[in-house]
DNA sequence: GAAACCAAATCGTCATACTTTTAGGCTGTG
DNA sequence: CACAGCCTAAAAGTATGACGATTTGGTTTC
């Protein structure tokens, strides 16, 4: 998953600091300097910028040199920008967006579930809603998480759309962080487990409709929640 | 937007071969090779793969060369993976994708448009809601896909939502690939016509619901329609 | 037959030299 | 003074040779 080796290092320092405006948009880098700053040649500062001029979050130009590009160019689809995003100053900002993508791809993926999932995928959804259940009802929020992670992402795999299936590690990172956030306080709501049954057996029995609303309600449940937090 | 340099075409060779399948999954390239067969230097060939690597389309291992990642892998939300895969045999595939993605996005984007839209963006709309139906009518294809990508693009900037306003290139492609795959065969019909005029005053008026529902109503026609001609 | 070892292949990194582009200043002319 | 065209230097782009690090797969040895 990651970039490896040298460049990625520097990725790890760059991408972050260009996300959280730290190096503000305009700001303008020469690869000499950067060769110095962390120490490195010539050759992996040029393989870093390169990966960060494919997510055209930097452009770099003769005789000018590395220029941070406008925040509204950046490819804000790629995962290590989210993260970087999720990671820095922008975080409110890349959750409430990522709150209505998911309010919009949830429900779709649902429905697209309930007529293309595999009756694999349906076991396992089955059986993840019981475990859902039973770890919320003990309370256990770590293991309530990554449940609660596995579904999700297992509704948007099982839509049978690859896009919608992309974006389940970033549904997992926005749940990671949400329950990091307010430092995991209550347990799950009663409501929000028999909302997520449901969208299981919805599924299992082909009722696209139904699984579409459930899943609706419980996305725009998590962005109302969510936008009470932020403010 | 387009990657440059020498690296640059290496990109435009080896990234359609791969999206493509002609360069198939797990298959295994040498360095040393890329530079013979393109005639270019070890630099040139390793910037180009690092930025393939950045897309997940490939993974570079020691003592093993740089292997072609599974398609599940890669990151099918970046604009060059999106074009490549529409230019070549995974067309269908991508469409059926990209036409799933707008029904749950544009809606989704039009009902936010409503409330978050600027006067500007709204005036904008209203004006290209009209200039889309003059160029209907006079059944002058050019410019009504000009039209139609810039409102579609228009509504999803206005929803406020960077996520959303980034697909605009993208739903832009899809409707070029569209008028150029069944050869501009008839003039737009009069009914999707009047549901963009009902999106763009839905959106005027703040009527979330009402530009959400034409909306749904615009990209499930054109889902449906896809489906149709692909089988 | 298994474990330890060794060697070759390949990528990863560095250093350096040369080329190409281009921004910005300089110069000369009307 | 204004403008056009040239010129220079700065920075990225490319090429190449050398060396280091790692991993695979065979080979040796017990």
């Amino acid at each position: 998953m990651e970039i490896q080796g040298l460049p990625g290092r520097l990725l790890d320092e760059l991408g972050p600091a260009i996300a959280s405006g730290e190096i503000p948009e305009g700001a303008v880098l020469r690869g000499e300097e950067l060769e110095e700053r962390f120490g490195v040649s010539r050759t992996v500062v040029r393989e870093a910028v390169r990966i960060l001029e494919g997510m055209r979050m930097v452009a770099s130009r003769r005789r000018v040199g590395i220029t941070v590009q406008p925040k509204s160019l950046w490819d804000v689809f790629d995962p290590l920008v989210i993260r970087w995003r999720l990671a820095g100053a922008d975080r409110p900002a890349q959750l409430r967006s990522l709150g209505s993508l998911r309010v919009a791809v949830e429900p779709a993926a649902a429905a697209l579930a309930a007529t293309q999932a595999t009756d694999d995928d349906r076991r396992q959804l089955s059986s993840l809603a019981v475990e859902l259940t039973v770890s919320a009802r003990e309370a256990d929020l770590t293991t309530f998480l990554a449940h609660d992670i596995a579904f999700h992402a297992l509704v948007l795999r099982a839509s049978g759309n690859e896009m919608f299936a992309h974006l389940g590690d970033t549904v997992g990172a926005v749940l990671t962080g949400r329950t990091e956030y307010h430092l995991m306080p209550h347990q799950p709501e009663p409501y929000a487990i028999r909302l997520h049954r449901e969208v299981a057996d919805a599924i299992c029995s082909g009722n696209a409709d139904e699984a579409e609303q459930a899943m609706r309600t419980i996305v725009t449940g998590a962005l109302a929640e969510l936008n009470q937090q932020l403010g």
